[in-house]
DNA sequence: AGGCTAATGTCAGCCGCTGACAATTGACAA
DNA sequence: TTGTCAATTGTCAGCGGCTGACATTAGCCT
């Protein structure tokens, strides 16, 4: 008799579970090395021995397997939202949450990937027009979902109160920013990341001030790797 | 003989630009009644008469033909901000800018395609997956040229100060948000959106103060048509 | 072992898009 | 007017993403 103890459940289940695991590993790596375009999804399934059908049949379309580990880490951002204490103001909030939330997110990304394959893919996404367009949606589908989660914590009505919607809008086209200069930059590391978004976040306040002639200069932004990254 | 005065140039260049308007008209009418997807490059080509390879030597795909008129538009807004006067704060230029494009644009529009068909396909750009995600990835690129204008203004270095790109970024969220509103809601016209867009940058300060539970209610947003529109 | 069902492969076909080449049609000079 | 040149268009073939339909394979369960 067999000895095996099924992983999490049957053969079936994980045969699936490998496949799609190659098939996404498999897209990422050329992705990243060829370019997003210039990989045709037949390259992927033939890497992984399957027909174009059953690719199709594990993403729906060539972009989603781009974005799957993008998924998983939106997921951690929100979950981390979540448990933010209650007396944080909003933009309070939101930031510790990024924060915490890049810290724990290179556990739950190794799992399926290699974080460096991640972080590469990152940057394709950002400089493929196609792919960045879609990121760019997929971001402010969670901009809603957050401004949503903002109100509840507050006590508000998203329809009848601007503020969370706004104050999601600012902050969440900040951290596209900070993302957008990550993957220009040349430190692909999730300490760079991080960093960036630390330090472009705290300028979200005086930003907005009426006046920028009177005050004196701000610190000077990080371009790329800030030495030892903030602590 | 013949007494045509050629209006523009020869009959060449006139037939081309018959050609592009229908086009681009035909192309605006099915997607608004049949939708984006549903609308096949060459159903826009029989419309008009010519082969399916002709409509993509006027426009590169078909998302480009979506966004001619959009793109008009945000032209017209660029060309509004350079001529704020300097004195302006820069969230203040931003704003002004857009309140004065919104007052002219109509004129603009209505040498292309009437304007109710432009209001009809911005929804169905809000509205459709695919072309929501070129929207988003049209308007950073905005945001990025309208950051370094902002910098000139100003008379910083956009990679050297991050405000620029923080309150660009900031204010433009903002305005997607409107426009995403207004693509929603039934009042489907200009006034409407400028409306929209003047009561929520109102909000735009107060949003990011750090309290929002001591001070008092802030004035309920406009759900849609606010009566008479702000002066 | 054998039946059941889920996963996969195969095939045909639509749609967006492109290169190549031929046919058409303005432009312009002789 | 006519003929030449160049721009515009049509036609055709083909690639790549994606889907429905149907046959085939392979894990599961009695």
């Amino acid at each position: 008799m067999t000895v095996e103890q099924p992983s999490s459940a049957g053969l079936r289940e994980r045969k699936k579970q490998r496949t799609r695991d190659a098939l996404l590993r498999a897209a990422l790596e050329l992705f990243t090395t060829q370019g997003y375009e210039r990989t045709t999804v037949d390259e992927i399934a033939d890497a992984v021995d399957v027909s174009q059908r059953t690719f199709f049949r594990y993403f729906a379309s060539k972009e989603e397997v781009a974005f799957a580990v993008q998924q998983m880490v939106e997921g951690h951002f929100v979950d981390a939202l979540r448990q933010r204490p209650g007396h944080e103001a909003p933009l309070e909030a939101m930031r510790n949450a990024v924060l915490s939330a890049w810290d724990t997110i290179g556990e739950a990304i190794r799992e399926v990937v290699p974080v460096e394959l991640y972080l590469r893919t990152f940057q394709v996404i950002e400089s493929t027009p196609a792919l960045l367009a879609v990121h760019l949606r997929r971001s402010i589908e969670m901009e809603e979902n957050i401004a949503r989660l903002i109100a509840e914590r507050e006590g508000l009505d998203v329809d009848a109160d601007p503020r969370p919607r706004v104050a999601v809008a600012a902050f969440s086209g900040v951290m596209r920013m900070t993302g957008q200069l990550w993957g220009r930059g040349e430190d692909a590391s999730l300490e760079a990341i991080r960093a960036l978004t630390e330090a472009y976040l705290d300028h979200l306040g005086p930003a907005l001030a009426t006046d920028w002639r009177g005050g004196e200069a701000p610190a000077r932004a990080p371009r790329r790797t800030p030495g030892a990254h903030a602590e």
